[in-house]
DNA sequence: CGCATTCTGTTGTAACCACAACAGACGAGC
DNA sequence: GCTCGTCTGTTGTGGTTACAACAGAATGCG
């Protein structure tokens, strides 16, 4: 396992890879791969596990029953998911699924929080860095809530890539969605999006290909 | 202080009232009351304290540069604000308003978390309330996430009248927000939710005064 | 009670968007 | 290089909604 780059990670972040070593080894930690769009979680599952993303990425999303799909976020490498289900109990509301290929750390989240007594000094540490993640995942949905807020499209999209902006710290990135990934995450119609997308590169708002993005006449 | 009230809350089920006593002393408790509309904390605020509503209930909501407003949740007697803010440290991105004269019990965010070596063995239990804490606040702005996401009024009002329903165990119920509210959580126009919510009267879906609700055609 | 204020419902219009259908671009695999 | 499947952009239409303006109901207050 790649301790290395664990400690990167906001979960274990303060800690030694040695301290990380023995840590994953009392927190019978288990790890698995899966294939792009290969589902990891199913909605209704109920977890005790929060998963970290060792190297990849992956997409919350909610299915209805009429298939309309609902992108709640998307996991980079470093971060986890199903803190909140797993910490609450709850069943889930979302399916998780692979966005390309990926490998997944799996941590039972009872022994994370649990003050372990005997061996793990650094244990409190990451039990503590899980409440901080927990609380920033919050954090991350009140946003995906502001990027649907606005009643247009182009407001939603603004929104949406200005974030994307300041997180790169420049003008020009790259999104982790493709155009229906992203319309899903805004709540919006496909093709309309491409519209509008197409009209505001026609405003001189934006530059676009693909999933790369430039906001133009914004210096960083 | 109202111990009886407070073993209650889901922040400190579990201990005895003297225990709370000792807690609170223990984290420096404070309570303020608030009048209905008054602004407990602003956008922009860094807090390092969390709000638990003893009595009355709360708004929380966001205005943008334009004066639209956004209703992000709302907090009931013994429910948590500002835990996610609190413990990941930064920037309110919403105002807390008091949505009727209300008193609040502030904590400092840290001492609830801090393993307490000294006094307060009840101390853990409560810090990992207040993780579990975190943990459904995710959940809740998840399902104000669903609620928002149907594309049209009739949908959004549905999914969030449904989950009223359920929640109190009845198809008749209250909800705690007026119809501009209510228009604000669920991304729409207020007078267009009144029309939309006299079409389902008349379609007999629904049965309603003011705020409160009558779910037609569904058993319980 | 009378007044002012807030809340709610109604209506018409213009703007916006979802939806569907299609065509071209792109990328993967052979 | 070719084919196939996926992704993206385009367009037109009908439906839904935002917006504005107003009237009546409900509420609070002197």
């Amino acid at each position: 396992m790649n301790e290395e780059f664990l400690i990167s990670t906001p979960l274990f972040r303060g800690s030694t890879p040695d301290e990380v070593s023995a840590m994953l080894r009392c927190l019978e930690a288990r790890e698995r791969s899966y294939s792009r769009e290969e589902r990891i979680w199913h909605m209704g599952d109920i977890t005790t596990s929060i998963g970290v993303v060792i190297k990849g990425s992956a997409r919350i999303e909610s299915i209805d029953v009429w298939g309309n799909v609902s992108v709640m976020n998307h996991v980079r490498a470093g971060q986890l998911f199903g803190e909140a289900y797993a910490a609450s109990g709850e069943p889930l509301m979302v399916d998780v699924v692979a966005a390309e290929d990926c490998r997944v750390l799996f941590l039972d989240v009872a022994k994370v929080l649990a003050t372990c007594s005997h061996a793990c000094p650094h244990h409190a540490r990451t039990s503590s860095n899980l409440t901080a993640a927990i609380a920033r995942q919050c954090l991350s949905l009140s946003q995906r809530i502001f990027h649907s807020a606005p009643k247009t499209i182009r407001g939603k999209v603004l929104s949406y890539l200005s974030e994307q902006a300041e997180r790169s710290g420049s003008s020009e990135f790259d999104i982790p969605f493709n155009r229906q990934q992203l319309a899903d995450y805004l709540g919006v119609d496909r093709s309309a999006l491409s519209a509008e997308l197409s009209r505001m590169t026609h405003d001189g708002l934006i530059e676009t290909n693909r999933s790369h993005f430039k906001l133009i006449g914004i210096d960083w």
